[in-house]
DNA sequence: TTGACATATTCCTATATAGGAATATTATGG
DNA sequence: CCATAATATTCCTATATAGGAATATGTCAA
């Protein structure tokens, strides 16, 4: 089997420094024409339509037509998820102190662990 | 080009729903060895140590020798990048009240700019 | 209708998987 | 040294890009 699609969800999709650079630009809410993208990070309009044509259909950011012009929005709770998985991990980096804390219980945990193994025996 | 490589950096390395698997197994930040790891997970162990790697190269994991076993260990502050991104964005869906303040915002915002296009002619 | 602008799509290619199967490598105990 | 356990690596293949170039599509305005 190949690689999953970078369409198959947000992990995928934002995986791409340059989809994140797009993400970065529509950070504000704001909807913004494809050319206004363009400008803003500097890519080529084809690969500006392509980036957001996967960001559209995994959900991170919704279009709306004008004119000629497609505004294109993010949809910022689509990225929920990313969120939501890497926080659980947020003790590593965080509080300094706590996280001294949080070892010293999971070492006691460890511990706890061993001694039962010892009493299955 | 290609698709970047999965080793090129976190965000592409947790991208694979496996690899995300493999690293809640190792959230508690105790090592584990790869048949540990195996059985946790219940995937084949060649595609566990493959995914390990991964995670190796890219440093989201540490690995020690004991023995014949290779205990692997979650390396916790890797996954920092991924949070501080994501949570650029995080004012999206927490604090339902905050939100419609930040629309409002971002309103204003819109609408200050637009005065300032304005008087630029 | 025509020209100009805005955006999407198609074609092409080099590259990188992820999974399965089989095998190689390394370490341990006796 | 040998059998075994633990882990890594190799081979193979189907698939999916991302980027560049060129082009198609769509829309407006006169």
């Amino acid at each position: 089997m190949a690689r999953a699609a970078t369409t198959l969800d947000v992990f995928n999709a934002v995986a791409e420094p340059r989809r994140r650079e797009i993400l970065d630009v529509l950070g504000d809410g704001r909807e913004r024409a494809v050319n206004e993208v363009v400008e803003a990070v500097g890519m080529p309009q084809p690969s500006v339509s392509k980036h957001l044509s996967v960001l559209l259909k995994v959900g991170v950011v919704t279009v709306t037509r004008n004119g000629q012009m497609r505004m294109y929005r993010l949809n910022g709770s689509s990225l929920k998820p990313v969120h939501d998985w890497v926080k659980t991990f947020e003790q590593y980096w965080s509080h300094q102190l706590d996280q001294i804390k949080v070892r010293a219980e999971q070492k006691m945990l460890h511990r706890r662990q061993e001694n039962d193994n010892q009493e299955e025996l």
